[in-house]
DNA sequence: CTGAAAGCGCTTACAG
DNA sequence: CTGAAAGCGCTTACAG
């Protein structure tokens, strides 16, 4: 079995130290351009790979990053917000030429895993999404020496690093374009309360009730998961409070909510209008088309993983927070085309 | 900051050598019991971790093993395989006291992503899921040193563990079912033919056809690439040829056939029959409930992981492959119940 | 611009 | 059953 080649072993064949060579390796520019050269046509021509576990005993560090979503794997794969978001942080991540990893763990060896993942010595940083409110991994990692960034915002004392989309304004915008409009029972299906994203948005709904001058009525507010099934059983739960339109905290209980109207006859938008929020893929196949909040997703896990990069370079810097706008984007849902 | 504990902070707290800390951590039985309870209790409380960067260099494993998904990030979920199949892997190496991660890279970059997964010292081995037939990486798998699993069998020479179902018996078997009740004009929706996964079920077609003395028309032959939106294409273009039954390789294709279906006007299973595979957990809820064949995907993953591990434990054994037989569940639209 | 040397935190023969 | 010592493959002051 061949055993991977060393830094020692490029040394010698390019007749340099190993200092030299992980100078090169590490794009040190006090190295001189003929000897650099010659060092990167030895590493290149024997396909060369740097030991990243000594790299990061050595060093402290991997260029290796993790993510973590507490809330446990089915998760992952049945929320349409993950994929686009793991697929731009390893992107950005690879543009600055580092790796993206992510630990897989059952949801009930969570707590161990996290210290696992923070304390190993595989990984300079995590991200961390999704969380619920008074998530303890929070505690965990602000104990810990390794930098991390949050997706989602939490309620803190301590600043700490995240990146998050304007929930709370999205949703407003949503209902006061509702209210604008003309509808005058407007129910609500919210996200989980004991998340951040879910609590936003049900409290942009409140604003903007406020706002028109519209009551609050606790029987027009049913509690979901964010999950398609969540969103048909809430949305059943609702009829009988008779809402003229509905704000729904995600596209994918949207999708279940269309459902429940489709069976329980009523027509969209003809006798109940509905917006969703997130803007996922299929929204503008769903029948009819789903008017939405947009939230920018790609762009909340580039910004995630660049500022997560950043604060491993720069361990001195303070703790930065970034809240990105989300926009209306108005189809057929909810009757109104302006 | 904290700097994580070491072993040898834990040694002098529990006055003994590293090296006994080391043979406690590792379970080595050659401790004595009143030696190791001492150093377990150290080690409880101070939640210490070993750093695993250390050990891989140190010991050449990490207990970690390394996820891919070639295809990239998009098709992992978008393909409701993955979810459960990556489950079970990730349940099956914490069981055996094992970490699972997976490596997130671009498409484009996939090729050097291997290199440095396999090289990196960061992970013991992995498992690969869903290569095209002609994939490089199995070359680059069986040229490194790395013990590795293939999820899916592959047209290799060389004896390669992996794990598959019997994807052609099961095709095979779900046809059959079809023209045993009569259907003549039998067509097919096929996965991607540079897969084996989407060959093998294709041949098992072929298989049940020339079994019942059916003729193998081109006509009827499509090829999606198992995404529901190649499915609803497939299933337009099959309209022509007129099928009474249609066997497609996937659930998620079945599902946009369907929709296909639908928007022809034709009633399912009354003017066409429909058999999928995978039983997906929507398909149950499809309209009608879709027949289908069931592949064990929850132990398909647990037998990659153990196999593994087996592995990494035990370089010198021959590569051992496994393939898991499929059931065909009888839903409504096959239009046959027994 | 380059190299010799120490050290990162483990594991593992080896000796006792 | 236990410990002293060497070594895994890197990085990084330090000296020149």
């Amino acid at each position: 079995l061949p055993s991977p080649l060393t830094l020692e072993d490029i040394a010698r064949l390019s007749g340099v130290s190993r200092s030299t060579v992980s100078r090169v390796v590490n794009g040190d520019p006090a190295v001189s351009p003929e000897t650099r050269s010659r060092v990167l046509d030895v590493i290149e021509a024997n396909h060369f790979q740097p030991n990243l576990a000594a790299r990061g005993l050595a060093a402290g560090r991997t260029r290796v990053i993790g993510m973590v979503i507490p809330q446990g794997l089915g998760l992952i794969f049945s929320d349409p917000f993950f994929s686009p978001l793991i697929q731009s942080i390893s992107a950005a991540c690879n543009r600055l030429d580092y790796s993206a990893m992510m630990w897989l763990a059952d949801p009930e060896y969570e707590r161990r895993t996290i210290g696992r993942l923070l304390h190993n010595g595989l990984i300079d940083g995590v991200i961390v999404s999704s969380m619920e409110n008074d998530d303890p991994i929070v505690d965990a990692l602000m104990r810990s020496a390794r930098p991390f960034v949050l997706v989602g915002r939490h309620s803190q004392t301590e600043p700490v690093s995240f990146v998050d989309v304007d929930n709370r304004g999205g949703a407003q915008a949503a209902v006061e374009h509702l209210a604008g409009h003309g509808y005058r029972r407007i129910a609500t299906i919210t996200g989980p309360q004991n998340m951040v994203a879910g609590l936003d948005r049900l409290n942009g709904y409140r604003a903007a009730l406020e706002a028109a001058g519209l009551p609050y009525d606790p029987d027009r507010v049913r509690e979901g998961d964010f999950s398609d099934s969540s969103g048909y059983a809430a949305m059943q739960a609702l009829l009988s409070a008779h809402p003229d339109a509905v704000f729904i905290a995600s596209d994918a209980m949207a999708t279940g909510a269309l459902a429940a109207l489709a069976d329980a006859g009523l027509r969209v938008p003809e006798d109940i209008a509905l917006v969703g929020f997130d803007d996922i893929p299929t929204t503008c196949r769903t029948n009819p088309p789903l008017t939405t909040v947009r939230q920018p997703i790609q762009q909340v896990g580039q910004l995630a993983a660049e500022l997560l990069i950043r604060r491993i370079q720069n361990p001195a810097e303070p703790p930065q927070s970034i809240v990105l706008p989300t926009q209306l984007v108005v189809r057929q849902s909810c009757g109104l085309t302006h």
